[in-house]
DNA sequence: CTCATCACCGATCTGATTTA
DNA sequence: TAAATCAGATCGGTGATGAG
């Protein structure tokens, strides 16, 4: 574990090198409290997060927050990957470094699935990226450490807060980039408010978000700001809330056995009675029968 | 006990209009 | 002409209730 200066401290929650050459394509997924680093070794691998797929071979570098569902599907015969689950814990990071939020983790993933991917990518930060990457899995697999446990942690939560600091230098990097080039629409001021909110609502869809909350964040009246939400993004503000608890609570359907009571819960459904109506309205049947038809465990007492 | 449905109330959305 | 507001329509959110 790692002490800071207060709060409890961020530890390492899991570890593990994966070389897989089963025939299944679902190879890993689900919901957990933890952060999570994925780095796909050989193979070509999809991972769904976020209502959205990415798709990447070798070299690359995935982040999955806490309490985002997501699942891992391999195209090729075989692949090899290594995650690393964190408890963030409460206390400062060193260096002063942050976790991603969901919202640039979204943004760092999709840039792993493009040209900029990380042995790929025209950036030298890429490369500072991969070899911190690289210290991490040779420091968990070090012989030479299996015996003292505790400093091998240390070394590695070091090297996950510089990943994190490198991580968000590349993402600045890229938002400048973004900035100075000549693209009409992002000189749009509107357009980046509506991003802003966009961003806003996907780390904040689990709690309560109220139309006026956004619309005192953007500075305008909330019957203005939908309207400008849509001009931009073809939904309304409440629309894109809702897509992301439901792809979240699919996913919890899928995977756990949770109750669609505990369900409706923890992916910010007010109640179960209104998260089943919207269910049934969009996908024209009950989250129970969904389930089932998914072919995946009922539901059980005991929630995960 | 869990989940689904119904009816009612309030929040959200949209068309019409005004303002700068 | 774009930005902003208003008022009415639509739809989201909640409590009560019943089925399995």
């Amino acid at each position: 574990m790692l002490t800071g200066m207060g709060g409890t401290p961020m530890i390492i929650r899991n570890f593990h090198y994966v070389v897989d050459d089963k025939k299944k394509s679902r190879i890993g997924g689900g919901t957990h409290p933890f952060y999570e680093i994925l780095c796909i070794a050989s193979g070509e691998m999809t991972l769904e997060f976020m209502n959205e797929s990415f798709r990447s071979g070798s070299r690359t570098l995935f982040l999955i927050p806490d309490n985002v569902p997501h699942q891992l599907f391999k195209h090729s015969a075989s692949a090899s990957f290594w995650y690393l689950e964190l408890d963030k814990g409460t206390g400062p990071l060193p260096g002063a470094a942050s976790f991603p939020s969901v919202g640039e983790a979204v943004v760092w993933n999709r840039l792993q699935c493009g040209d900029e991917a990380l042995a790929s990518g025209p950036s030298e930060l890429a490369g500072l990226i991969a070899a911190t990457a690289d210290s991490i899995v040779a420091t968990m697999q070090s012989d030479s450490l299996t015996r003292n446990g505790e400093l091998r942690e240390r070394i590695v939560l070091l090297d996950v807060s510089k990943l994190f600091l490198q991580i968000t230098a590349a993402l600045q990097q890229r938002r400048l980039l973004i900035a100075a080039s000549p693209e009409p629409e992002d000189e749009n001021p509107n357009k980046q408010i509506v991003q802003d909110l966009m961003q806003y609502m996907e780390n904040a869809y689990l709690h309560e978000v109220k139309l006026q909350m956004l619309a005192s964040r953007a500075h305008m009246a909330s019957s203005y700001l939908i309207r400008l939400f849509k001009t931009h993004t073809g939904t309304t503000p409440y629309q894109y809330l809702q897509d992301l608890r439901m792809n979240a609570a699919k996913s919890y359907l899928t995977n756990t056995s949770m109750t669609v009571k505990d369900i409706a819960e923890t992916n910010g459904f007010p109640s179960i009675h209104y998260f089943s109506r919207q269910f049934k309205q969009k996908y024209g049947m009950s989250p129970s029968q969904w389930r089932q038809a998914q072919g995946a465990e009922p539901a059980d007492t005991e929630s995960d």
